[in-house]
DNA sequence: TTTCAAGTCGAGGATGCCTCGACTTGTTGG
DNA sequence: CCAACAAGTCGAGGCATCCTCGACTTGAAA
């Protein structure tokens, strides 16, 4: 029997979250994922309890800062699975998963470790990875046996570059393993 | 005029230096380049003072740690440069490289930052690379215009996905680039 | 032996993590 | 409108770590 009428939350924590998400995501920004929580909770005017109490570990808001942008990412990769050219398509959705990746210092690692809180959107990012690779296979236009698996190792590690070498030298490194893997 | 006469380094701060450096190998391959320097100070038998007294950062000793290692795999580089399938030749330095870089949790990220304490150790690195991927292109065996600063991005995200992935994921990636980078 | 530079020590200030019990307040049912 | 109370907020405090610095110790050399 699951109580059938749940109390509505508060609107003073609604506030809280929305400024401390809005902090998180600037401060993150400039200085990555590992910034001081503390600093985060300062900046939002709020106690650090807080901020615990409504993110109880740094990637549950890592995780809730990714929502929104996740959902626009996804639809992106979901247009990209009806495109006509697979390849181009492919190309296209790893240089916007980079990006997406690359938009916290940090982040790319976060992704790479695989937390419950971020495995939904691990799993959707593989998933998508499939669909695309399988469509440029059936198509000729991939050399390989790639799978959404290699491509989310790639994607994640491009990503990683990108926070410590010029963006223009991860694009580099993107180019090179895009050749490996298209079909000429 | 430069005193000639140097004092020579007392007996007991040569045994602390190196008993430093073997447990902070042994505890940075436990736990990685991120570890507490206290503990390894505590387990090496010294005040954490005398730690900060030989090594005055994190990356310092990071880089004596280094130093041996290094020796071995640019010996290894210089006889690769001399290799008679330049193609084998670099594909071999990029894995050595990439097994070399993923010794301890975290020592991507510290070549990648190109901090003073290690640029030698990447000017080198680079250097080698630029030598392999010249020879290697001379013989028609490179498809573009890779430089030795590409294979640096490259070996640093594929040692960084070694410690994320599995390393047979890793191999994955750094097989793709190859690929993608290696006339057919 | 004596001298003293080189080396060692560890307390302490600063920052950050995270918890927890006491307090406050918005919502709701009457 | 109000009282009750669950939900939310607060921040002190315990713990770990970083790094510095001044007082002390010791080995090398004259």
């Amino acid at each position: 029997m699951t109580e059938s009428t749940r109390r509505r939350p508060r609107a003073d924590a609604l506030r809280n979250r929305e400024r401390l998400l809005a902090e998180a995501d600037a401060v993150f920004r400039e200085q990555g994922t590992g910034a001081s929580l503390e600093g985060v909770a300062r900046r939002a005017g709020v106690a650090i309890g807080t901020l615990y109490g409504h993110f109880p570990t740094r990637t549950a808001l890592v995780a809730a800062l990714l929502e929104a942008r996740n959902r626009e990412l996804f639809e992106h990769g979901d247009r990209l699975a009806a495109d006509p050219d697979p390849a181009r398509a492919l190309a296209d959705w790893i240089r916007a998963v980079v990006r997406h990746a690359a938009a916290y210092q940090g982040l790319a690692a976060e992704l790479a470790a695989r937390s419950d809180e971020l495995q939904d959107s691990c799993h959707r990012m593989t998933g998508i990875g499939d669909l695309l690779t399988d469509r440029a296979r059936a198509a000729g236009a991939l050399r390989g046996d790639t799978t959404g698996a290699d491509l989310f190792t790639l994607m994640n590690a491009a990503a990683w570059a990108r926070e410590h070498d010029t963006p223009a030298q991860a694009d580099r490194l993107l180019d090179l393993a895009l050749a490996g893997m298209i079909a000429r």
